[in-house]
DNA sequence: CCGAATCCCCTCGGATACTG
DNA sequence: CAGTATCCGAGGGGATTCGG
């Protein structure tokens, strides 16, 4: 009825064993939870989107990422690179040069992640009107009311 | 090369003004960045996904999402579902019963977003191994060596 | 130019107790 | 049953400073 199980024919492992009747036992199953809990480790925190998609044209110094990602600081810009590192999505090359350079580049894991996160960027993009406009219904009969 | 210039073509809105050419100049205008943010704002916190997916099977009620989804505090399902709601993915239903009963459904939109994040988690289930292989690499390559 | 280290605020979220 | 209110610890993340 919404998509989701198109999602879930097409892909084996999550959601397999959701229930088709109803009853009190778990929905998900702890690790269906835990792959949602993975994802928000990679993608939820403040940073790891922008940056990702910063990188999909092309490797970029760390100075280029700074400038191109307003607002971030030197020390979440390497934090956050770092775990992209730690989790395959992102490489890191040093020229031994002066000045040194130091460029960052996604991998082909980091640029299937970008594609995927797209779509919900493409959702946001597309709803994002009709949110606001729930927003400022429901804090207006929030408000006042009492 | 990605995936992400499909997507860009076939959602208007997003990532528009992508330079094509190096430089210093920005990645994303502020408005591309802001669709980032808000998506996080909506499924970027530790119980938002899991909530929407319980509620996939229909509408549920309040008792029923403490059982469905393992771990999570009455302060944080009551929170969360108020969110849902304000951003308008959610609604609630009370009926006027001795004892009290109230469900919550998902909206439209709310079942729209939820097949798109649905992708998200199919990613990480595909790519779960992987990940947690380059995590694994990438512990043992930094604890010693000095 | 690239990044590590330190300081510190502030929000997220868990535990518990209480209301209707 | 379905919340609300309060307390409090952990950690995310900004500003700044120092090292290579």
């Amino acid at each position: 009825m919404v998509g989701a199980r198109a999602v879930r024919k097409a892909r084996t492992g999550v959601r397999r064993n959701v229930r088709t009747v109803p009853g009190p036992c778990a929905q998900w199953s702890d690790r269906d939870a835990d792959f949602i809990r993975e994802i928000l480790d990679l993608v939820g925190d403040k940073w790891s989107v922008l940056i990702i998609g910063t990188l999909e044209s092309g490797p970029t110094r760390y100075s280029d990422l700074t400038d191109a990602i307003p607002g971030i600081s030197q020390r979440m810009l390497t934090l956050t690179l770092k775990q992209l590192r730690r989790n395959g999505l992102v490489t890191r090359t040093a020229y031994p040069e002066v000045p040194p350079r130091v460029e960052y580049a996604l991998t082909d894991l980091g640029a299937s992640l970008l594609s995927t996160v797209l779509a919900l960027a493409a959702w946001s993009a597309d709803h994002h009107t009709e949110i606001r406009r729930h927003q400022q219904r429901f804090d207006a009969g929030s408000e006042q009311d009492g």
